[in-house]
RNA sequence: GGUCCGGUAGUGUAGCGGUUAGCAUAUCUGCCUGUCACGCAGAAGGUCGCGGGUUCAAAUCCCGUCCGGACCGCCA
């Protein structure tokens, strides 16, 4: 390799010759002078070329935006006066200047790259790759990588990889199915999470497992979401919920250590699943700001304005001064989330005005004290079922923070984990319950006892969420390992004991030759990075994302495949 | 499936009933020996996403459609 040191790493002891390869970023020719600046992931040098080098100069006459070029030289002290910092007070002078390859004029500017509409940058992937600001992104993803597998290795934990076409499974997302050839008419289906193999490794005796797997759901993509993605996938035998959340909380330590050079105090703050929904409006609130919700239920209860009257519950936020185009704003986001509508009330020295304010004359101080309002600021309340009521005034709060910034001044980073999520869930739709985290999940043992009885909404899982900055970083459970309770667990999600077998007889199979008590937890490894890195979306930290729709802009997936394919797999495409 | 925002030279944008469709940048040409988002002068570059309608006249208003993004549904 000619190349004698990466640009980034060029420092006082480089003074000297040297040759460095690597693309060209800009060129600033002064006639008599030619400056450019040469590019690798590691960072960016000026080069400069005279006349008198004819060759070079020629050569560097010729350079244009994304050329690959190699530059031999000495690596020098700039003059004193146009000394600007770090590498800047450096610079190259050419004694050769070498084209090793020339480049279509890019079909948008690399350092205007953040600006421009994501499908170009898709459709161009490796040009936007190039950008220092998206080969840090993928450099820190290493990084992350590295400390992960560095702390799983350390704490004895056992790299196992699992299949990657796996049999459907009707429960949880939508499955990508893949034909099979030799069982014509059959279909394998990606694997949604590993989370059935790792269950059965635990009562394989591998008691500690960890895989970086790569996951598959067939559901509508969002900004962090994406059809093909990575988990830390792991799980740990003879453990307890504590012990869980302990060494994933020491793991996140770790990460924090190593990836940004920061220290992590431990233990991570915590809430109760309805702690935070009661407060918050999430089960993964962000909590680099505060604005938990106030409760005035009773306030209203019995009182004039009906729409609060009976309601179960009363919820508000305190805002700034909002104007209605605002207010009507963050109502069309409340209804959008399920509120019927939202109510509002600004405060004028000891007393409200607008909104719904004839009708709080009784309760103004209550209110004013609960809510610790400002003068001129606005009171937004929304009303109904809890869980409604919550969920729309969280979405509400989240729209005020991106409205008035108010993560700023606040610490960059907020991790927490949220327990006690609920083990069922009811689903008004179809009238039946479901599971709220996936159906392996271990009851609290005191709880165990509402299952089939009009409480069993009433019981708590064993089940956590690792939130960081309102993102769902990762979450698991203590599984079920006894074939009981698990039966149990079937049978209030509304599957028989027939259709449980027909559809998980090989795990239960399995859980009856001796499982050890278990738990675990899987980590979204693209979100974790998109929040260490701070990037507003998943695609931003994969290499090769994809669109909205699911679409590979770049290689043109998915793409209509050759008859004869389909005719092997004995398929045949509905018109 | 739904809601909202957007689609105008390669890129980013202005224009919102009558413009030669403006600006910046990139591109090309010429000049320029300390620039660093180099500068200066010039040139080229547009089916205003597509289709229909209203109008004397549509980038602009209306309807439909396609495309991109955010969100709801969905995602254990």
């Amino acid at each position: 390799m000619k190349r004698t040191a990466l640009i980034g790493e060029l420092n006082a002891t480089h003074l000297g010759p040297v040759t460095l390869q690597g693309w060209v970023t800009r060129r600033r020719d002064l006639g008599g002078m030619i400056f450019f600046e040469l590019r690798d992931r590691s960072g960016t040098v000026q080069v400069q070329v005279d006349p008198e080098q004819t060759e070079a100069f020629a050569q560097a006459g010729e350079l244009r935006a994304e050329y690959v070029a190699e530059v031999t030289g000495t690596f020098s002290q700039r003059p004193e006066e146009q000394r600007k910092g770090g590498l800047a007070d450096y610079e190259v002078l050419a004694a050769g200047v070498q084209i090793l390859n020339r480049a279509k004029t890019p079909p948008f500017e690399l350092d205007k790259g953040g600006d421009v509409s994501e499908d170009v940058r898709l459709r161009y992937r490796y040009l936007d790759l190039r950008r220092p600001e998206m080969q840090r992104n993928l450099m820190l993803r290493s990084r992350t990588w590295a400390a992960i597998t560095e702390f799983m290795e350390a704490e004895g934990f056992i790299n196992v990889e699992t299949p990657m076409l796996t049999r459907s499974t009707p429960e949880g997302a939508r499955d990508f199915l893949v034909p099979s050839r030799l069982n014509a008419g059959e279909f394998y289906a990606l694997p949604q999470s590993p989370q059935l193999f790792k269950q059965m490794l635990m009562m394989a005796g591998y008691d500690r497992y960890y895989q970086m797997a790569r996951c598959f759901r067939d559901e509508d993509l969002r900004s962090d979401r994406q059809p093909d993605f990575t988990q830390l996938d792991l799980e740990m035998s003879f453990v307890d919920q504590e012990d869980v959340l302990e060494m994933n909380s020491r793991l996140l330590q770790h990460i924090f250590r190593r990836v940004l050079d920061r220290e992590l105090s431990l233990p991570l703050p915590r809430l109760t699943y309805q702690e935070a929904m009661d407060r918050y409006g999430s089960d993964k609130p962000d909590l680099r700001f505060e604005h938990a919700f106030s409760d005035v239920t009773d306030l209203f209860a019995g009182g004039e304005f009906k729409a609060f009257a009976g309601a179960e519950a009363v919820k508000v936020i305190a805002a700034p001064e909002l104007t209605r185009k605002t207010i009507d704003e963050l109502e069309r986001i409340a209804k959008q989330n399920g509120a019927g509508g939202l109510a509002w009330l600004k405060r004028s020295g000891d007393s409200f005005t607008g909104g719904i304010s004839k009708f709080v004359t009784g309760i103004t101080p209550q209110l004013l004290e609960r809510t610790g309002v400002e003068d001129g600021g606005t009171l937004l309340f929304t009303a109904g079922a809890w869980r409604t009521a919550v969920e729309a005034l969280g979405a509400v709060r989240l729209s005020l923070r991106d409205l008035f910034d108010w993560t700023a001044g606040g610490p960059e980073f907020a991790p927490l984990w949220v327990t006690d999520f609920p083990q069922l869930d009811y689903d008004a739709e179809s009238g039946t319950w479901t599971y709220m985290h996936h159906p392996f999940t271990s009851p609290h043992p005191e709880d165990a006892a509402l299952f089939g009885t009009e409480r069993q909404h009433e019981i708590r899982a064993q089940a956590y969420d690792l939130v960081m900055n309102g993102f769902e970083i990762g979450g698991g459970s203590v599984r079920i390992h006894n074939p009981e309770t698990q039966r149990q667990m079937f049978r209030a999600i509304g599957l028989s004991d027939a259709e449980a077998q027909e559809k998980f007889g090989f795990f239960l199979e399995a859980l009856d030759y001796g499982t050890p008590p278990h738990g675990g937890a899987a980590w979204g490894f693209d979100r974790l990075v998109m929040v260490l890195s701070g990037a507003p979306s998943i695609r931003d930290v994969i290499a090769f994302p994809k669109n909205n729709r699911g679409q590979d802009l770049m290689a043109g997936a998915p793409s209509p495949v050759a008859d004869g394919q389909l005719e092997e797999l004995g398929l045949k495409v509905q018109e």
